[in-house]
DNA sequence: GCGACAG
DNA sequence: ATCTTGTCGC
């Protein structure tokens, strides 16, 4: 897919936060006009314990279906550390390449890490959908800032996470009897839609099949170019 | 100052 | 995220 440089990759730490501040400002809280969702896609990365190298990786599904139509991945040296609150700056440069080689354009990207559900807004699924130009969710396996009430073992069953007094995200126990996953907007996305969106795409585990192919894709493609088996 | 802290 | 052994449950 085409994609557009935002802005540059090396930062301190200092700069990709003020950057964060920056960015936000540009996101749109709603899903496009008549959004309809045949293709969504999910994003991950792997590395080794003392590596300098990030492998990643872009899945698309057919949301109907649930069976892969495209993937992607790509290998890029890691530069920024990881920081809470600034995972995008680890996570996107590799995953930047992986949606430059990705040849079929999903509706929805999802990631594992948060969207608003974050400090200053502005979590790794609004980073990524913003530098994409794509719809994104964030559906995170904990929680970074927030807190939620108790939620009901059935699958379907929501919490609202609040933080500093507003509704950033939603906990949803996507099976029954499992820890819930913590869904948040990311660009062009609102909650119903994010929480509706991953509940879609989960079918016999905890996690959406987006994000378990990506997660997948990507070790297996770290272990082949490690030559591992 | 202390504890929390996506992946 | 990755590293690891044992352990619980269907």
């Amino acid at each position: 897919m085409e994609l557009e440089p935002l802005h540059q990759w090396d930062l301190t730490p200092k700069q990709a936060v003020a950057l964060q501040r920056e960015l936000r400002e540009r996101l749109d809280p709603r899903p496009p006009a008549g959004l309809t969702v045949e293709r969504v896609a999910g994003a991950d990365i792997s590395m080794s314990r003392g590596d300098v190298w990030a492998y990643g990786g872009i899945v698309v599904l057919d949301a109907g279906t649930l069976a892969p139509v495209a993937r992607s991945s790509a290998a890029v040296r890691l530069t920024f550390p990881y920081v809470p609150g600034l995972l995008s700056f680890r996570e996107l440069p590799v995953l930047s390449e992986a949606w430059t080689r990705l040849e079929v354009r999903p509706d929805v990207l999802i990631f594992d890490g948060q969207g608003i559900a974050h400090p200053r807004r502005f979590g790794l699924a609004c980073h990524g959908g913003l530098l994409f130009g794509v719809p994104s969710i964030g559906c995170a396996k904990s929680l970074l800032v927030g807190k939620h009430g108790p939620l009901g073992e059935e699958r379907g069953s929501v919490a609202d996470i609040i933080h500093d007094g507003e509704v950033v995200g939603r906990a949803v126990r996507t099976r029954l009897g499992v820890l819930p996953v913590y869904v948040s907007p990311g660009h062009m996305m609102d909650l119903p839609t994010a929480v509706e969106l991953v509940l879609r795409m989960t079918s016999r585990y905890r996690e959406p099949e987006t994000t378990r192919h990506a997660h997948r894709l990507v070790n297996d493609v770290r272990r082949s170019a490690r030559g591992e088996s």
